[in-house]
RNA sequence: GGCCAGGUAGCUCAGUUGGUAGAGCAGCGGACUGAAAAUCCGCGUGUCGGUGGUUCGAUUCCGCCCCUGGCCA
């Protein structure tokens, strides 16, 4: 398994195409915007003669209506992962989504998943009183999850209480007995690095400009006029699509909409950066230099991985 | 040219009855187990336009100058 990252704006997808021209690989992507079908310009998704040419996997595979998640992406990364193996070629894991990627390199508890009326109660228990009582609430169930869960992370406290009432155990228990699923594979991890962050948020930048000249703004109106999403859907609150939604809902001018997608770009790019940070076994390699040697060096040691 | 209102953090602004200043946003660092492009936690980064004066002490009061906006010419 071959497995390469980087923040949003540093190329991977170039990258993993020049790759899989000319070697026996697989795209299976781990992004979890880019699931989305309709989500195409703001996602900078590959286009779709690029992935005729090149087939990539967990592209277009859920509607935005619906709401995709970490286990259901587990699911199918490793499913996808067999039949590339079954057709004796390497998979590419390709992505920035990072929850995601450790999900499939150091797995996930055995958690139930979502359960929708569940979190419709406490989040109208959440409106009434506030996270905070929740939290407490928590401190009396799952001390432990409750410790490592700040007072007013929302989302946290809800999945840890949900957690709570449908299984009846804490899930700080729970998640004790993980387990990777890909233990023992040969995996190569890399991460593209941009050297410079000043020249990545100017890169970022231009690229946000490009999507709003390709249509970005007719595609969240395209969305929007279906009529059965709203901005809460996980789908509208992917960087750009949220702050266009807003603007198109009268909340600011495109401008400001502009500008508000911009930072939130940047602030996506520092997460992703943040969360790399802590991986200290992956190979850093500068997003600047090309993919040519790095092409090269693969197709020497394709052997390892049974091609 | 005259009058008025402003000039304080990267941006928008608050404030100091004279003791060198603080919010939001941006930015930076961090957390992260089925919403993760999500959700949170932490950090103020400053010739208070310039210059002279009054004062123990001026970003604050006074004079002059510069800049911006508005009104009048």
């Amino acid at each position: 398994m071959l497995v390469l990252t980087g923040p949003t704006g540093s190329g991977k997808t170039e990258w993993a195409i020049r790759l899989a021209e000319t070697a026996p690989v697989e795209i299976v992507s781990v992004d979890s915007a880019l699931v989305y079908r309709g989500l195409d310009v703001g996602t900078a998704k590959p286009s779709r003669a690029l992935r005729e040419r090149i087939p990539h996997h967990l592209i277009d595979i859920c509607d935005p209506t619906e709401s995709y998640s970490a286990g259901r992406f587990l699911a199918d990364a490793l499913a996808r992962v067999r039949e590339v193996h079954a057709r004796r070629r390497v998979p590419l894991l390709v992505g920035g989504t990072m929850l995601y990627l450790r999900a499939l390199r150091h797995g996930l508890a055995a958690l139930p998943p979502a359960a929708p009326g569940l979190r419709r109660e406490l989040d109208e228990r959440a409106a009434a009183r506030g996270w905070p009582a929740l939290h407490a609430e928590l401190a009396r169930l799952d001390p432990a999850a409750a410790a490592r869960i700040a007072p007013g992370d929302s989302q946290r406290i809800q999945r840890a209480l949900e957690v709570c009432y449908t299984t009846g155990r804490a899930i700080s228990e729970l998640q004790r007995a993980t387990v990777s699923p890909v233990a023992g594979w040969p995996v190569r991890y890399w991460m593209l690095c941009p050297p410079d962050r000043a020249a990545l948020h100017r890169h970022l930048a231009h690229r946000l400009e490009a999507m709003m000249r390709e249509g970005f703004l007719d595609e969240v109106r395209r969305l929007r006029a279906r009529g059965d999403l709203t901005a809460r859907h996980p789908s509208m609150r992917a960087v750009g699509y949220r702050q266009l939604w807003a603007h198109l809902e009268g909340e600011f001018g495109l401008e400001e909409a502009g500008r508000r997608a911009l930072a939130a770009t940047r602030q996506l790019a520092k997460r992703q950066l943040t969360w790399m940070r802590t991986e200290p076994e992956a190979e850093r390699i500068d997003s600047q230099a090309g993919p040519a040697s790095w092409i090269r060096d693969i197709c020497h040691e394709l052997a390892a991985f049974g091609v």
